[in-house]
DNA sequence: TATTGTTATACTCTATAACTATA
DNA sequence: TATAGTTATAGAGTATAACAATA
């Protein structure tokens, strides 16, 4: 093996382009964030998905399952096997709504309230993390803010 | 059907603890421009995968599969049926690498170089408009440091 | 022994259509 | 007729393992 020819070709490519590009920035950074997010909740057997759903369920209970996949952006079907699972997991639960026997009303099971307290506190330190990385609070807030607008 | 209860029904749900925190923000907006960005692109019948190794082979000729899917976060496994995609449609080229025999130079055809201009203006109209949403080429400049220092 | 391209495979997310039971 | 939940299914995107050719 070519020592010099092998260093000409492991140039930095140029990558300006995509660099400058903010789709693919913030695809880069919320894939990696997510991976980062999977990694520490992985000792809680927790997808992103599922987190987004106890924390909602936690925060309203009663709610039907329609109305909690369309605040998290999912599709209901789609929203069928994740309850699945975490019903599965006796950490909500469906009950028939008393005002309409199409729905189900979702609820934290007492397993599921002491699940969603420890995770709550595992979200804490990793929004903490993120708060660090990027620089403070207000760092923190102006992204959102920027975040929010790009999503309109 | 009681319009009364239905009403009742629609309260609004608890969004803050989602709304507030970094990766669900992230997470959405990402998927929204990312739909935004197929819709404007599928006239041209390109993915964002896509046009991220066109943009990159144009600006980078010759480079290897490998080094061209390193910088797009695409492993080399999955990089074959995309660059494959855009060698049936004669965009890409795949030559012989005259100095490592197992690896291949990408280098657009001249149909592709002519392809990638026409993107690369509805790109730089993709871009405007986020910069219009953001608020300006400060505000985004300031969401692709802010973005950047997540990713690290 | 390590790397490049490749195949096969699997798993997650997401998207759509159609069914049932209720409204 | 419209809606809630469900099923089935298909398509992206992504992940790993293994192989042949080459370094």
């Amino acid at each position: 093996m070519d020592t010099t020819l092998e260093i000409i070709g492991q140039e930095e490519l140029d990558n300006a382009s995509i660099e400058r590009s903010v789709l693919f920035q913030i695809k880069r950074s919320q894939s990696l964030l997510a991976r980062r997010f999977q990694m520490r909740f992985a000792p809680f057997g927790v997808t992103p998905g599922e987190y987004g759903v106890l924390l909602l369920v936690a925060t309203n209970p009663g709610r039907k399952q329609t109305e909690i996949a369309d605040a998290l952006g999912i599709q209901r079907a789609n929203f069928v096997p994740l309850i699945n699972a975490l019903e599965r997991r006796l950490l909500t639960e469906r009950r028939p709504s008393p005002q309409d026997r199409r729905s189900n009303a979702l609820y934290l099971t007492p397993a599921g309230e002491e699940f969603v307290e420890q995770i709550c506190q595992a979200e804490a330190r990793f929004e903490a993390e993120c708060t660090a990385r990027l620089g403070g609070r207000e760092a923190r807030e102006a992204l959102i803010l920027l975040l929010s607008r790009l999503a309109i």
